[in-house]
RNA sequence: CGCGGGGUAGAGCAGUCUGGUAGCUCGUCGGGCUCAUAACCCGGAGGUCGCAGGUUCAAAUCCUUCCCCCGCAA
């Protein structure tokens, strides 16, 4: 059978999904359907912008479908006859009925070493942990979280000046190579597939909008990991002045400890900050209302933050 | 009509409440100091104060409309 043979359907929402939707259809697989969570209002006046993946369908010119709720509303996806469906960063929790519709099943890319990091937030925790490797996960869903059989893995090295947006677009080419390549093994049957370990099992869970803030009693290096796990969004950020004051980017500055905790000490080199077990310098930020900036010209116009506290 | 903050020199900000010659930090240009410097000292250039209209002897400042940027909520 030849690849254009199957009708395969992609299930994917944000730009990592769009890469590898986009790559599978340039390797010439025919899919006859997108579904992906609903656009959102853009901007302040409620324009709604496309979700990244929709924009590829419709230069194809292939079927898009934004279930509010997949969970209650999949039967529409029988119309599409679809042999295999493809799912990566869709959202969404998708229900057996629907698992049971393609008679090849559905594959999962999930953006970790299963079974580590099961969950919404894989790239977000691996980075935020501190981890020095991840990697691409190809697997079968089941009606678990990421717990299905697993077909294949690759795995690559966490730079330390990674954040989530350089990772996330790394992990998006190593995705779209390992489902090119093992794609055409799994249709003709030649991948068992392997169970995961359970005792190994942990989870990443959802970043929800309180643990974009930090807690100043954080030691150096976990708070550095921290702000580059939330770079560039949705953004880390500490309180100045009872103000959110979001931060992309940050690095290791020092072991000293003179200054009162989430005290600002200097502003050379970066805004230097005094935590628990050393000094933080922060580096690219942006204060609530502001515009993003580079330290120095956060300084220029800040008067007397040294001597001001984070929080 | 979702809530809130903002638009002032190349950059970041103050000044607006209480109208009266537009200021700070940085950058830039010139000069000085130094073995040297992104350090320090002296000097200079650079602004339709987002657009338009109104009030006033006088508007960055008060009033009205519009445009744009940012944070939140979704």
């Amino acid at each position: 059978m030849n690849k254009k043979d199957y009708r395969l359907v992609f299930m994917g929402t944000p730009d990592i999904a769009a890469i590898v939707f986009q790559r599978l259809i340039d390797d010439g697989y025919h899919f006859v359907g997108l579904i992906a969570q609903s656009d959102s209002p853009f901007g302040r006046r409620g324009l709604l912008s496309k979700v990244p993946t929709k924009i590829v369908a419709e230069t194809y010119g292939i079927p898009v479908f934004q279930p509010e709720k997949i969970r209650l509303d999949y039967e529409f996806v029988k119309t599409m006859k679809p042999d295999l469906i493809v799912t990566f960063a869709y959202g969404q929790i998708i229900p057996q009925g629907l698992l049971d519709i393609p008679r090849y099943g559905c594959l999962n890319l999930h953006g970790s070493l299963l079974p580590k990091y099961r969950g919404a937030a894989p790239i977000q925790r691996a980075i935020m942990n501190g981890e020095k490797e991840t990697g691409i996960t190809l697997m079968e869903m089941i009606d678990k979280m990421d717990a299905g059989k697993m077909f294949a893995k690759t795995s690559m090295a966490i730079e330390n000046e990674d954040n989530y947006s350089t990772l996330s677009r790394k992990l998006a080419d190593l995705a779209s190579k390992l489902i090119i390549e093992q794609l055409p093994l799994y249709l003709s049957g030649q991948l068992p597939g392997e169970s995961q370990d359970e005792s190994l099992v942990t989870f990443a869970n959802k970043i929800k909008p309180e643990d974009e803030k930090m807690t100043i009693d954080l030691p150096v290096v976990q708070m550095v990991d921290y702000i580059r796990a939330l770079s560039e969004a949705p953004g880390a950020y500490l309180l100045l002045n009872n103000l959110k004051l979001k931060i992309y980017k940050a690095s290791f500055y020092s072991r000293a400890v003179e200054g009162k905790l989430g005290e600002i000490v200097a502003t050379k080199g970066g805004v230097i900050v005094q935590l628990s077990d050393g000094q933080i310098a922060l580096l690219d930020l942006q204060l609530e209302g502001r515009k993003r900036l580079s330290y120095k010209d956060f300084v220029n116009g800040q008067k007397n933050l040294v001597g001001s506290i984070l929080s």
